[in-house]
DNA sequence: TTCACTATACCGTCCAGCCGGTACACAAAC
DNA sequence: GTTTGTGTACCGGCTGGACGGTATAGTGAA
């Protein structure tokens, strides 16, 4: 893996593991296997080392959506559906340390965050585009996002289990049955 | 106003209007309009002063989730309607500087963030007691969480109406029409 | 006078960013 | 084919400033 990669991957570890407070750069150029000089060769500063760490985030975001959609069969809440199916993929963002990208973000200098911003009006429209109604896509989808956050927040409600269920109930609400409105 | 609650308050907007990054001792005793020796006479150390900050978000909710419990009707699902309604509330911690608290904690020590856990298990528990189902009510609860944390995290998604539409169908939701099941 | 509270001065530590330097690869010049 | 030059990648020490925390002195009310 390419030397950028590997800094922007020690990083998520290190605000993951231990907090974003712990997160410096000789931290990370210690948990990337070299020194500090080398990780302000590829990031010209600790914000700029921040701006990867959320770019990977989106770039994840946007690939795993990218490839749920496909799977996903059309029809009303198909983005919708993609999203819940997304928000409990184990490897995605939600179970994965890029999402430290996030606190790094918000807590170093709230600027960086504007991308993020971005890409949920992204998400909005989107949903807006194939959603009966987007009221009920809103809420789901802001369900995902609870779900994602309380994970980032290392708070743990329900197992496994719970999760699936969870899902299915979400995914229920996005499967429009025949004579019933809610 | 205590002392004592004036540097909570000032710590509080200097979260939500620069970033936990400048929440200083200085910082917050400047806006406290004291001095540093004045903060840490009321709080021994700045961990103990995000203590303060995450036990006034927790005494802010408890409050709020009693008060509106006291207003919702009897029934199923009161729980999650309570909560829905608090989440709401224009002067709840979503739309108060007092989240800023979660950012402190989970930024300067994630030990600070336990009183938030208890709370989420106390809250779990009532949920619990009267929702006929767990999956609705903590789907309905998840996706208020997603929206207080939207809030935190600077995302704004549409207007008052649209929140307003956002709670009547959540409270929709909790609401069991006779012959629909989902 | 005592106590609750606040101000000021200071110390030690930590960290971002800077900078001079090294190693190596490749290439043009002679 | 050796020398010289150029660019990339990385190293590690240094420094200036900021911040948490301590010590101590001061102040006003009871």
């Amino acid at each position: 893996m390419s030397t950028f990669d590997n800094i922007i991957d020690a990083a998520m570890a290190i605000v993951r593991d231990q907090g974003v407070a712990k997160l410096t750069l000789d931290a990370a150029a210690k948990a990337a296997g070299i020194s500090k000089g080398g990780v302000l060769y590829h990031f010209k500063s600790k914000d700029d080392l921040i701006r990867g760490m959320v770019q990977r985030l989106i770039d994840q975001c946007d690939q795993l959506n990218h490839d749920y959609y496909q799977r996903e069969s059309e029809g009303p809440y198909r983005w919708a559906r993609t999203m819940v199916h997304a928000c409990f993929d184990p490897t995605g963002p939600a179970n994965d340390p890029v999402g430290g990208a996030l606190l790094a973000a918000i807590t170093v200098n709230p600027v960086l965050m504007a991308p993020i911003h971005a890409m949920y009006a992204r998400w909005q429209e989107r949903l807006a585009g194939d959603s009966p109604d987007m009221e009920r896509a809103g809420l789901v989808c802001s369900a995902m996002d609870g779900l994602f956050f309380q994970r980032l927040m290392g708070i743990r409600l329900g197992d496994s289990a719970a999760s699936e269920r969870l899902m299915r109930h979400a995914l229920d609400l996005l499967t429009p049955k025949e004579g019933a409105s809610s």
